[in-house]
DNA sequence: GTCTATACAAAGATAGAC
DNA sequence: GTCTATCTTTGTATAGAC
């Protein structure tokens, strides 16, 4: 089975949704897999390895994110579409797993570290070029440039992930709601 | 010296901002603090007991915040206020303290968990009665009810801090200026 | 209140057999 | 590709002396 390694990435990302990357051992791992600590060093020799691949398929489908939304014609679709796209990857009580090692910046290897700050950059430039888009065909309305909104927008959603684990988990939704319509109206 | 408890957890809290909960030991901390692990164990048996420690710290000096946010007068400046005191409390490139803890929810005692759920409802509540008081004498302008809005403005705010980690340092003060003319103007 | 010393468990990682 | 066994380091925590 070639795909172990594709199925240990996923687990891993699994893992770091729900309890961080610095949080979860190989224990944990080799055990939810089904397969000994030593296999799991045979796939990706250090953790760092199993962390850089798990930040390599988030950056493809991100990428494939991009391709998808684009896709579609209508601008408030599309902004639709992209937050609902980013919202199906996180289940209840799981946290974005970009905030995740954005919270563990100080305590992840050098190499993560710069894979999540192009994935960070690469979010909020996706959803400036959606909002310019949207403001050139009359779709959107905000003040200020794009960039600044995108911002407010996505740290806002992000947030609202994070602050859902500790209170009612209905603010997602709300949040969500709340920046969308802050546009579109 | 009695106030080498006040001192430790003064530390610990900077090391929760840095580096998380989970992520700090207790032999970085003597180290940091300039006395032995068996020392730290002395006033605080538990890391689970200085944790503890650290939430009713930050509780407090919430509660304080409130007291002095509602002696200000004008709603704009109670406002600016507010946020001005919550970014002070934390240094470049370190994170919110709770933010920190909610991001490591799965991972801690559930001792914080409880505590970490009380102070996250105690901000926004704090928010929303700014902005509720706000908006009755005609500061603040925003549609909806005023607890989506300060959700929206806490999670933004909070999620700023998170991303200034990864991304450019200077997307907080351009969110907070957004979401604060975003109800003013 | 602080120390040295130590116990104990868990983590990341490697060696070598099958 | 997977295993058992083992190493090394680090983490939390305790015992007991000063």
């Amino acid at each position: 089975m070639e795909d172990r390694k594709g199925q240990i990435i996923q687990v891993a990302t699994d893992f770091i949704k729900k309890y961080g990357y610095d949080s979860f051992s190989y224990k944990d791992l080799s055990e939810a897999v089904g397969i000994t600590k030593a296999t799991l060093h045979h796939h990706f020799a250090k953790k760092e390895d199993l962390g850089i691949a798990v930040l390599q398929v988030i950056q493809g489908q991100l990428e494939y994110l991009k391709e998808k939304t684009f896709e579609i014609e209508d601008s408030k679709e599309r902004l639709t579409f992209m937050f609902e796209c980013m919202k199906g990857t996180v289940q209840e009580k799981d946290i974005c797993p970009i905030s995740s090692m954005q919270a563990e910046f100080n305590v992840i290897p050098d190499s993560l570290r710069g894979k999540i700050s192009e994935i960070s950059t690469f979010e909020v430039d996706l959803l400036t070029q959606i909002l310019e888009v949207g403001k050139k065909d009359g779709s959107f309305h905000f003040e200020g440039d794009a960039k600044n909104t995108a911002l407010i927008m996505m740290t806002s959603y992000k947030g609202a992930i994070m602050y859902s684990r500790s209170v009612e988990s209905t603010i997602l939704d709300t949040v969500l709601e709340g920046i969308i319509t802050s546009v579109v109206k």
